[in-house]
DNA sequence: ATTAAAAGTGGACAAAGTCAACTAAAGGAG
DNA sequence: CTCCTTTAGTTGACTTTGTCCACTTTTAAT
């Protein structure tokens, strides 16, 4: 592979580096970290989630996970349901608070990306969503 | 802003957070933690580089940054030279062996790089890359 | 000359993340 | 069924990472 190439998608990396940091310190100017509100998002598309896809789909760790899954039951934004058929799993909801908590989140989100590409014409906007679209479906095609 | 676009856009912060966060876990596997090698990195791209170029650009807290220098100025992988001009400012260079640690980071993100993009085709690997300067200049101009 | 701002340091602390050992349940292989 | 392994999750002890604030020193600004 080029070295060029190489050199510019580590800097593209440097750069999306800053820019995920910046989003993720305006979500911690609300109450719930970074992690928690992926956690909270996940658990709400996902049916029948259980700590371990969590685990999975995050990539960290399972005692971590467990620490941060019991805060959140405790202050009540999710609830855990034991799985009949298999007593290991808990599957995991959001409760009323927790759904309005990430309603918020999901709002302020969007607002970030809307302030982001505050300044862009429509048509860059469209350029920028399809580079996306392009990075993601290639790289996950085969590789995640 | 299109609530589809924004759909995306998170998406692919989601997806791109994972990508980062697996490179960083195999930087890790280093002596030295990303944070560190971004600051080696910086030190060795910046002339007349001081601390508070470093506090910006990687958007850190000051006290912790100085920390940081003085770990790595006691592994003998940077030195400080107090500025003429201004004695508050320390430029920044790395030593020798600081170049050698560097070099071999390098030759690891570049791996990884490759590693991430093995199994895509020449076309695919110019699509991404393109894209991914799409995005960063488009961002870059307004924003940062 | 006085005040304000910039650069950096240090203490105390909190948040985030890791590691290893553990329990309990489920899924085989024989 | 019994033994062994795997999966899901928890707990304790710990390290790393990051934050807040007060402070010093030096430079810039009015």
């Amino acid at each position: 592979m080029d070295k060029e190439i190489i050199y510019d998608i580590r800097q593209f990396n440097r750069f999306y580096t800053k820019v995920l940091g910046l989003f993720n310190n305006h979500i911690l100017d609300t109450d719930y970290s970074l992690t928690e509100a992926r956690i909270l998002f996940e658990i709400s598309e996902e049916t029948e989630c259980i700590a371990n896809n969590l685990v999975q789909k995050l990539n960290m760790d399972k005692s971590y996970m467990s620490r941060i899954l019991r805060k959140l039951e405790k202050e009540a934004l999710i609830e855990k349901k034991s799985s009949a058929r298999d007593n290991r799993k808990n599957f995991l909801f959001l409760t009323k608070k927790g759904e309005e908590q990430l309603a918020k989140i999901n709002i302020q989100s969007d607002q970030q990306i809307n302030q982001l590409f505050s300044g862009l014409s429509e048509s860059e906007i469209h350029e920028i969503h399809t580079s996306m679209m392009v990075i993601k479906e290639k790289l996950n095609k085969y590789n995640f």
